[in-house]
DNA sequence: ATAATATTTCGATAAACATCGAAGTGTCAA
DNA sequence: TTGACACTTCGATGTTTATCGAAATATTAT
């Protein structure tokens, strides 16, 4: 992968979580650990209508942050976290540069 | 500060760096170190017409990203590093709850 | 088949954003 | 005090986004 597209990549993932609504599904997704949660779950969690729900779901995973799964009637929704943890190595691996005082990327180093 | 606002502030500041252009002036803001950057500098590294520059660079500062200080006739812009780790912090604070391979957020431990 | 449940797609509307040339502002130098 | 330099603000234009009700799709239960 290019350089250069894999800043755009970083882009377009980090302009989805910059959205208050799709960070706070994020954090839902998060706490919901790779099991997921289904998507009327979510609703009930953020109280927003499906619609809206669902065209927020579709852009998250279409920048590869989470993915869906079905399973009889419900949908279940998880984050991807290889996606994260290398969007987050991203931020880490540009800001080490220039910022002593943090810290490189964390690889499979923590509450283990 | 609200809960609901410390998400609402990331969510501005993650929009903001989910932008190209940005993102590559937070690179060049992060490689800059303390010191700064003279906007022109940055134009250079970019490659772009000033007044868009100037448009991204006026909404990184208004979330707290960046500041700027003159000298002379030249701006300068540093990156307003505390910002940028609480910014990383709450996510990997929000990301630490549901992934174990991760880690809590780094503080002061890095390159020292 | 029909109905109920779970969720998405469609379609319309309003608001926010990105871009860039032209004109304006602050600073220094002659 | 005129001019050059370093930027920003203005203004206009096109594009993308956010929102949500209504209609459509998929799945299971009766």
């Amino acid at each position: 992968m290019e350089v250069n597209s894999e800043l755009e990549l970083a882009a377009a993932q980090l302009a989805e979580l910059g959205h208050p609504t799709r960070l706070g599904i994020f954090r839902v997704l998060v706490r919901a650990g790779r099991g997921g949660v289904a998507v009327g779950d979510i609703q009930l969690a953020l109280d927003i209508p499906g619609s809206t729900l669902s065209h927020h779901l579709s852009r998250m995973t279409r920048v590869g942050l989470m993915e869906q799964r079905r399973d009889g009637r419900t949908l279940y929704c998880s984050l991807k976290f290889e996606t994260v943890e290398a969007l987050l190595g991203f931020l880490y691996a540009e800001c080490c540069v220039g910022m002593p005082q943090m810290q490189a990327a964390p690889q499979g180093n923590c509450c283990d």
